[in-house]
DNA sequence: AGCTTATTAATAATAATTACTATTATTAAA
DNA sequence: TTTAATAATAGTAATTATTATTAATAAGCT
C-alpha cells in the first residue's frame, strides 16, 4: 500500500502562505525570488531551496498556481479560481484581467485600459491517447 | 536613423523553416532540442546555439510562436493562427485543441476526447501604466 | 570578383530550478 | 511527556535550458 506522506506545518510554510495571501488580496503574482525576499524579512535564513520545494508542494495540494509565460522565471498566483492574465511587454509585469471571457467575441467590447497584442489559451489534462489507455 | 537589419536566408535557417512547415502539417509542436536532433540529419554539425538563435530570429518575425507550459523548456509552434493547446499531464506532449472558444461556456459541448482539468489563457500586449506612458 | 557584415560553429557563461546531505523540527504513538 | 519515526530545512552543489562570446565563414549587394 502506498503511504501517502504527510503534509507538516512548519513555519516556513506558514510563511509563504502569509506571503501568498496578501499577494492575493493585492492581485500580485511574485516569482519565486521575490517570495524569497519578502520570507527572509520573517525567516532571516530561510533558504531558497525551501521556497522553491513549498511552491511546488502547494502548487501541487492546490493552493497556488505556476504561471509560465516569458522568458525564463515562473510567476506564482494565490488566486486559484479561473481568470486571465495580461503580461506587459513594456514593464514584463503580469496583471490580471478583470473581463469576462465574451471579450474574446466581440473586439468592441474588449477595447479596454489594455492593449492586447495576442494571447496564448492552454489547458491542463489528458490527451485522447492517454485517455485511452487509463479507461 | 536605425539601420534596419536584414535577414538573410542560409542553408540553417532554411533548414528549420523546412522543419516547422512539416511539423505544422502535422499538428507536432517540437522543443528546441527536437528541433537541433531534426536538423542534424540535413547539416550534420550544425550547432544548437544556432537553432536557439534562429527560433528567437522566427519567432520577433511572426513565423513561428514560443508556448511556454511547464517545467523549464518550451516548445515551438508553426501554426501562428490563434488556436488552444493541451497539454498532456499524462504524456507530457502538446496537442493541438481543435473545438472553437464556445467550449468554455458550455460545459456539455466541451466533453470530448479529452479530460481537461484547468486552463490558462493570458495575453500579451500593454498594461494600462505602460499604455498611458506611451500616450 | 570584391567588400561589407550578418551568420555560423564551438564553446563558455548565465540563470532558474532541482538534488543532495547532514541536521533539525514536527507529528504520532507509547 | 518522553520517544521514535520521518518530513522538512539550511546550505550547498549540481543540473539544465538558454544566451553570450568570438574567430571564421558565407550572403548578398555593388
Amino acid at each position: 500500500m502506498v503511504q501517502k506522506k504527510n503534509i507538516r506545518l512548519t513555519s516556513q510554510r506558514n510563511t509563504i502562505l502569509n506571503i501568498f495571501h496578501k499577494c492575493k488580496e493585492r492581485n500580485y503574482h511574485p516569482t519565486a525570488e521575490e517570495v524569497y525576499e519578502e520570507a527572509k524579512k520573517h525567516i532571516s535564513n530561510i533558504s531558497l531551496g525551501t521556497i522553491y520545494r513549498n511552491l511546488n508542494v502547494l502548487g501541487d495540494s492546490g493552493y497556488i498556481k505556476e504561471i509560465r509565460i516569458k522568458d525564463r522565471k515562473s510567476f506564482y498566483d494565490g488566486n486559484t479560481d479561473s481568470h486571465f492574465h495580461l503580461f506587459c511587454s513594456q514593464c514584463e509585469s503580469l496583471i490580471d484581467i478583470k473581463e469576462p471571457v465574451e471579450v474574446l467575441y466581440n473586439k468592441k467590447s474588449f477595447k479596454m485600459d489594455y492593449k492586447i497584442e495576442g494571447f496564448l489559451l492552454s489547458f491542463f489534462g489528458s490527451c485522447y491517447k492517454c485517455k485511452e489507455k487509463e479507461g
